[in-house]
RNA sequence: GUGGGUGUAGCUCAGUCGGUUAGAGCGCCUGUCUGUGGCACAGGAGGUCGCGGGUUCGAUUCCCGUCACUCACCCCA
């Protein structure tokens, strides 16, 4: 029998921790409801073909088979899906005529990738998606909600502050070729590198890989290293003297973008002209966030604009607007860490002691009474001496203790195990103070 | 996929220059302090030293392989 041992990538908590990934989550879904995306769910696996196409070739998927296949049988065709853009955009196109347009929706849900796993790389892990898709054309202004949600999100999380850098795909394609580059995307590629590997080492990659010239890799670095968290990027940008058609589209678009975010509290959002996101689907803005005192973790939110993602075949085009919440990269180094933690293992807040098994029926009556008053509460499960009830109620955090009278005239009494308070209380009006119904998200160490 | 490091108790780690019953701290369980926890003290459980093979009288220790974990590259939430 083989040690059990965990798997590396596969991460899983403890109660005090998942309670505080809970939370977290609860916290995700109602700022999406709030902005009126609508819950979807969709199945784990998709057609290894759907998973493949889309320009989404080089992600490890898992890919499903009968244990009881044979020797030279084929998978089944199935594979987990690795994002959830992919079987959203699967989603539509089935349900296309069922879907209210502009179709807005929040997906919450584990994906899968089988890559090596490293700091923040996981190989299971929850992402928190909000796309919206819209027959033929799709507003401007999804492009400006997309970020606004997700700064109000983030800023609502117990967790450090996250940047996200705003790009326009159409910028720095029209900028590029408006100096003559004809193959954009090692380009894109290599100056998407900029924070990672450094302006020197950009300038040399852009001529010994892509051939450019100097005054090319010039250009091309003077603007990724535009950063404003105003619409002046764009007076920078032109003043590198380039024009292009996509490019002016690109800047207006980009421009109304951040003109629109102008509200925004300080700091949460930023115009990056170095940011590319790899070369998927995107074809207009794209977004990538950062949380600048953990920037080992890289990017733990990012999405864009894919004109083409949904549809692609005959008539019908939905182009749509997304970002995601990497729920798990940001979230599981502070939970290992132990700097987050939730204030008790279980949701319990009263614990009723059992004295004798006599006090069966008082200890339920008083049990569901709490409970009736939203009150989470549980009765020790046998007669056992206080000393043996307290510590089940200790070790598990539990903050009331409820003692039952030993005798018809006597007293019921509750005690805050924190205190050591201890008072004469009656079953049918006690509550505990509205902090301690539910576990509370405490904060320990450094970071 | 490529390269480096590491595998001893639930956790963090000692240790064995190859030799009888493999250790510590923390955690866990029990007891004492006349049915009210934390503290203290006393006791206890828990390890085929990752797995397979080789060398040897003898391997947890040395060698090889393998798997797992881990770090970096690649790429990404």
């Amino acid at each position: 029998m083989a040690k059990i041992r965990p798997l590396s990538g596969f991460p899983e908590w403890l109660p005090e921790q998942r309670l505080v990934e809970q939370r977290v989550l609860d916290e995700i879904r109602a700022r999406f409801e709030s902005y009126g995306f609508a819950p979807v769910e969709t199945r784990s696996v998709e057609p290894l073909e759907q998973l493949t196409s889309k320009g989404a070739t080089d992600k490890e998927i898992y890919v499903l088979r009968r244990i009881h296949a044979g020797e030279g049988d084929p998978d089944t065709g199935f594979g987990l899906h690795f994002d959830l853009t992919v079987p959203f955009a699967r989603y539509v196109m089935q349900h296309r005529g069922e879907l209210a347009y502009p179709f807005k929706r929040y997906q919450i849900q584990r994906v899968w990738r089988g890559e090596r796993p490293q700091v923040g790389r996981y190989r299971e892990f929850t992402q928190a998606d909000i796309d919206v898709v819209d027959l033929d054309s799709l507003s401007l202004s999804f492009d400006a909600e997309m970020p606004r949600l997700l700064a109000e999100t983030l800023a609502a999380l117990p967790l450090p502050p996250v940047v996200t850098g705003i790009n326009n795909r159409k910028v720095l394609e029209g900028l590029y070729r408006g100096i003559g580059i004809e193959e954009v995307t090692p380009v894109l590629r290599i100056a998407d590198k900029l924070a990672k590997i450094g302006a020197d080492n950009v300038r040399r990659l852009l001529g010994e890989e892509c051939g450019l010239s100097v005054t090319q890799a010039d250009t091309c670095l003077a603007a990724a290293q535009i950063r404003s968290t105003d619409t002046s990027f764009v007076a920078a940008v032109r003043a590198l003297g380039v024009t292009h058609e996509l490019l002016d589209e690109g800047l207006d678009e980009l421009a109304f973008v951040m003109g629109e975010l102008a509200d925004l509290p300080a700091g949460s959002v930023v115009a990056d002209l170095s940011i590319a996101r790899g070369l998927d689907y995107y074809t207009g803005t794209v977004y990538e966030a950062v949380m600048p005192s953990r920037p080992e973790l890289g990017t733990v939110c990012a999405g864009g604009r894919y004109d083409n993602l949904v549809g692609g075949s005959g008539n019908v085009r939905l182009p749509g607007v997304g970002i995601s919440i990497g729920v798990t990269r940001m979230l599981a180094p502070i939970l290992a860490k132990k700097q987050l933690a939730a204030s008790r293992s279980v949701p319990t807040c009263v614990l009723v002691t059992l004295p004798a098994d006599e006090a069966r029926g008082v200890a339920r009556d008083v049990t569901r009474s709490l409970r009736a008053r939203g009150v989470p509460t549980e009765t020790y499960h046998a007669p056992a001496k206080f000393g043996k009830q307290l510590k089940y109620a200790q070790k598990r955090g539990i903050p009331f203790v409820w003692f039952v009278p030993t005798d018809a005239a006597a007293p019921h009494e509750v005690k805050d195990l924190r205190s050591g308070e201890q008072i004469v209380a009656d079953p049918a009006v006690w509550s505990p103070p509205d902090a301690d119904l539910r576990p509370s998200i405490v904060r320990s160490g450094a970071g």
